[in-house]
RNA sequence: GGCCCCAUCGUCUAGCCUGGCCUAGGACACAAGGUUUUCAUCCUUGUAACAGGGGUUCGAAUCCCCUUGGGGUCACCA
């Protein structure tokens, strides 16, 4: 263990801002600080950025805090956990911040502008008509320093912008590359807001250099916020950290990625029961490769293979079918007994039983969960399709409906048949009771002169409500009597229906 | 619009840096078969891509340039 300290020095953070869900953008963005850290025997630290104290909300900071639990990205330094380079909310650490803006304007890299809303506002306006560069004119850059001590004095309110000098800013990235920007792009961006609060890039600097970060992995849609940081870094004689710009996940067509796309919240992901691992698989391919053949990871294969190199340049878009895909796998492989106690609540929380009910009745539960695990992507999805072990069926499945329709005196069979397994409900064994259930059913098939697979989905279908369930045997084997029976025999109310 | 980033199957991608092994590989999805007494799993097979144009070179998906396309960003938001 002391090993992995030899690599020590490594300090990356997840730093979002509070004003909304963990969407999958930033949880994917913590996903990679935490594999680099982990990947390195580094540190991973959580920052809450909500120096907007406008829409930042203690709702959105749980609901951060929330979703990287789900995830299993727990956090070696932030809120909750501590650390030596704390406070870890930017809204405390308002006199780290006003530190820097003091030593930028003695140092006359920073300057107050008196310019007000209005005219900017109108600047802006008349730039965009002229079609020109939009941008601040740097009116109040030379002011004479008499003037700005009389207005100050005269209570007249201000900001603090940062002089931005000629020249060019480099980027150091290790996904793209070396990035350059030539300042004359840049403007004198505000650092300091009339009311004293400091703004976003110069937080984001003070912050980075105070813990000391050294690799700052984000999207790129910051990359020209990265600009201005490594203008404000070098301003101030402070170590540019490395960088790596990730790029974004879009939704269909390649739009921004929003609610009609299906769910952009971690939290909903969590809800509907997807296993935190196949999120994590799901979100670490999304963007990532490891080689041209791999593409299962499991929380500790990501660790082992990881690397910012192998993170692509372009852009990925989303697709909930691999999602699918990759929840039915990782459900697959989770002991049974481990997504009973998941499903478990989930149950409870649909009334379908009591807890009571659920120890009492834990054998039958986990056989239906065992069956349904393997053929389904998510925890909701299980408690869905074993509903109607609990609940009445309301309406038939279209597919099922017609698959029900479709074999000559299905009804009659069908309640001919009830009567037939009555029996086997009698047996305690659950083993015993699919053989039974088999033998009967076997036994009928011949008395009748049906093969199971015209006679199977006309059960499938009565008795589920579904065209796709598992094993029949283990299926009837697994009800209660009464609601079995009831719904074999009664199999015409579903056909007289137009 | 200025600036910046990006560009391989429908989607996620391997290959590109260090040109020839690429008649471009894998996965998801889709289609067709097979296994399964029924559903699903699983197995096999198939459809499907180097954005376009110029160079450089004996040879380019791979290097260079242009065009086109997509995205990001231009707040006293983060």
């Amino acid at each position: 263990m002391s090993e992995t300290n030899s690599n020590e020095g490594i300090r990356v953070r997840f730093a979002p801002s509070p004003t909304g869900y963990l969407h999958i953008g930033g949880a994917r963005t913590a996903l990679f600080n935490y594999l680099y850290a982990r990947r390195h025997g580094g540190t991973f630290v959580l920052r809450v950025e909500d120096t907007d104290r406008e829409r930042s909300t203690p709702e959105a900071v749980q609901a951060i805090f929330e979703g990287m639990r789900y995830l299993g990205l727990d956090w070696d330094e932030g809120p909750e956990k501590g650390g030596d380079y704390g406070p870890y909310f930017q809204s405390e650490r308002d006199s780290i911040y006003d530190e820097l803006v003091e030593s930028l304007l003695a140092k006359g890299k920073a300057y107050p502008c008196f310019c007000t809303r209005e005219r900017l506002d109108e600047l802006r306006a008349s730039q965009m008509e002229a079609k020109t560069r939009v941008g601040y004119d740097r009116l109040c850059r030379d002011l004479d320093p008499e003037e700005v001590k009389r207005r100050q004095e005269a209570g007249e309110p201000y900001v603090i912008r940062f002089k931005v000098e000629e020249g060019t800013v480099r980027i150091p990235d290790l996904i793209r590359g070396e990035v350059k920007f030539k300042n004359e792009e840049i403007d004198d961006f505000i650092i300091r807001r009339a009311d004293g609060t400091c703004v976003y890039n110069l937080a984001v600097v003070g912050d980075d250099s105070g813990m000391k970060i050294t690799h700052v992995i984000r999207g790129e849609d910051h990359l020209t916020n990265t600009a201005k940081q490594v203008l404000l870094f070098e301003a101030l004689d402070l170590p540019v950290p490395k960088y790596a710009h990730i790029p974004l996940i879009f939704g269909p067509k390649r739009q921004k990625l929003s609610k009609r796309h299906g769910a952009v919240s971690v939290t909903e992901y969590d809800e509907k029961g997807y296993l935190p691992e196949a999120m994590l698989n799901f979100l670490a391919r999304m963007g990532w490769s490891f080689d041209d053949k791999e593409e299962i990871f499991s929380h500790d294969d990501l660790i082992e293979k990881f690397s910012l190199e192998s993170i692509s340049k372009s852009g990925a878009m989303y697709d909930v079918k691999k999602l699918e895909h990759l929840g039915s796998h990782w459900m697959r492989l989770r002991p049974t007994e481990e997504v009973l106690e998941m499903v478990l609540p989930r149950l409870v929380a649909r009334s379908y039983l009591t807890e009571e009910q659920a120890q009492q009745d834990r054998e039958r539960l986990f056989h239906r969960v065992e069956l349904e695990k393997e053929r389904r992507s998510t925890l909701e999805e299980i408690c869905d399709n074993i509903a109607f072990y609990f609940c009445a069926i309301e309406e038939l499945e279209p597919k099922a409906l017609k698959s029900l329709k479709k074999q000559e005196g299905i009804a009659e069979l069908l309640s001919k048949f009830a009567s037939k397994i009555e029996s086997v409900f009698g047996e305690s064994d659950l083993q015993a009771r699919i053989k039974a259930v088999e033998n009967a059913l076997t036994a009928f098939l011949e008395e009748e002169d049906v093969s199971l697979k015209q006679l199977a989905p006309g059960i499938r279908a009565v008795l589920t409500g579904r065209p796709n369930t598992p094993p029949l045997f283990d299926l009837i084997a697994l009800m209660d009597q009464a609601p079995c029976l009831q719904r074999l025999s009664s199999a015409d109310q579903w056909l007289s229906e137009s």
